[in-house]
DNA sequence: GATCAGTTTTGGTATGATCAAAACTCAATA
DNA sequence: TATTGAGTTTTGATCATACCAAAACTGATC
């Protein structure tokens, strides 16, 4: 590919074929939007507006509010006056959930991204055993403590279950991950959601929690390496029964 | 928030507000380019055709065809026919370039993608050590030597540098590592080309190389993760002379 | 068979019109 | 005075049409 593209180095695509108008004028609120000149929350101009104050016709600007919104930098409800959006992690990965949920057709992407949360959490539990702090390891308590209490209620197990997970990615302090967490959630709750929940299960489920608990709160990083990787190992092999059965 | 929606399962935000005949066009190519009839590079129908076998107007096609350039489901250059472009996880990531790099203003973002990074590939490192293949090590290997020989070239420098660290991306035969990979050069390269640098700085990123490869030759993840913590601690320390320097 | 001028196709943009839903106005009402 | 609701205006969604310039195509030419 590239490999041999050392001395052109600008050559990776910014060659500016031609520019559209409606680009110059998504440019032109991206700008705005990021400044804060349009505050979040706050509708776009009419589009009448735009155009007298522009000087572009209708379709142009319509396109260029077409970009934004599909970018995630407004939100678009049919027949509303579109919304600024300032974006964030949460906002991208949501731009590009479609494309994630398509590529999480077959069990191959389904096991690729598994495989990345498996990482991150395995990371995660290491360095809580690490370092987590006095708090940190509270709130992961009180996480595992509402995990318990329901384990014979099917949805709340459901939540409490996340809810220990991102305790967990909550614990850095890197917002990045708490966007990461939910992108996972998103992308594999279909898979999740599919498989037949019982109380049993709840209950092995929330023994493994408390076992990545344990070990971190021994400051023990192997263990709590092991103890999140037989619980997601665990919960794959849930996944992958469901994936085998219905292709 | 939504903490207690538990018994309104469907409420995530599934309102269909009425959609517009735009999405549904959109729709419509979305499944055409997933199931392939609609191949990979193949050219998007002219609009005006595409005008006739829907019934619907060129407005609503030119919208549909902009979402799915958005999407990154086609490639569209001005004035030419919009290509398919299946997607993958680069694709995805492409698409929300623009707007992570807009999270990348602030320092505050970019460290906390970089600190990600220093996840990822502690993790890799210690993967590495515990379970690194033959062949994965002997890339490692003729990667980092390709680095050695580059020292006093700066351009070639900076690729050998790319690419060691992409084999370690490779290794786990992970695709969306890969992908993750490309995120973390195209992102972070923007800081990184801003610094200066010189022949005694790649020497030193040569030998935290050497380091980090040693460990894995070794079977030391302890060492590994240490060695990469080191060596990105570095980098973070050069990239955030560069953020202090310009704010 | 390669090349290039001429024609047709097609994407980008502009205009104006229509329709239904949203937003707004304001008087009648409690 | 606050509220409500009918009536009016604004505005987003869609369509039809037109024009231009660049791309794609066609043939004749060498």
């Amino acid at each position: 590919m590239s490999e041999l593209s050392i001395f052109k180095s600008e050559a990776d695509d910014p060659v500016v074929h031609g520019h559209r108008a409606a680009d110059d004028l998504f440019r032109e609120f991206e700008k705005m939007i990021i400044s804060g000149k349009l505050a979040d929350g706050e509708p776009l101009p009419p589009e009448r507006e735009i155009v007298e104050s522009f000087g572009v016709s209708r379709t142009v600007v319509r396109e260029a509010i077409l970009a934004l919104s599909n970018k995630g930098l407004v939100e678009a409800k049919p027949r509303y006056r579109p919304v600024v959006r300032k974006p964030s992690f949460d906002t991208a990965i949501d731009t590009v959930g479609n494309v994630v949920s398509m590529l999480l057709e077959d069990s191959e992407g389904v096991k690729n991204l598994f495989d990345t949360r498996v990482m991150v959490e395995v990371y995660l539990a290491r360095q809580a055993a690490l370092e987590a702090t006095r708090e940190g390891v509270q709130s992961l308590k009180d996480a595992l403590e509402e995990n318990e209490a329901a384990i014979d209620n099917m949805e709340l197990f459901f939540h409490t279950d996340i809810k220990f997970h991102r305790v967990m990615y909550t614990m850095p302090g890197n917002p990045l991950l708490v966007s990461i967490h939910k992108a996972y959630i998103t992308w594999l709750k279909p898979n999740w959601t599919k498989m037949p929940s019982l109380p049993a299960r709840n209950r092995l489920n929330f023994e493994s929690h408390t076992a990545i608990y344990n070990a971190i709160l021994m400051r023990d990083p192997e263990k709590a390496e092991e103890a999140v990787r037989k619980h997601l190992s665990d919960a794959w092999q849930q996944i992958n029964k469901i994936l085998s059965g219905s292709h």
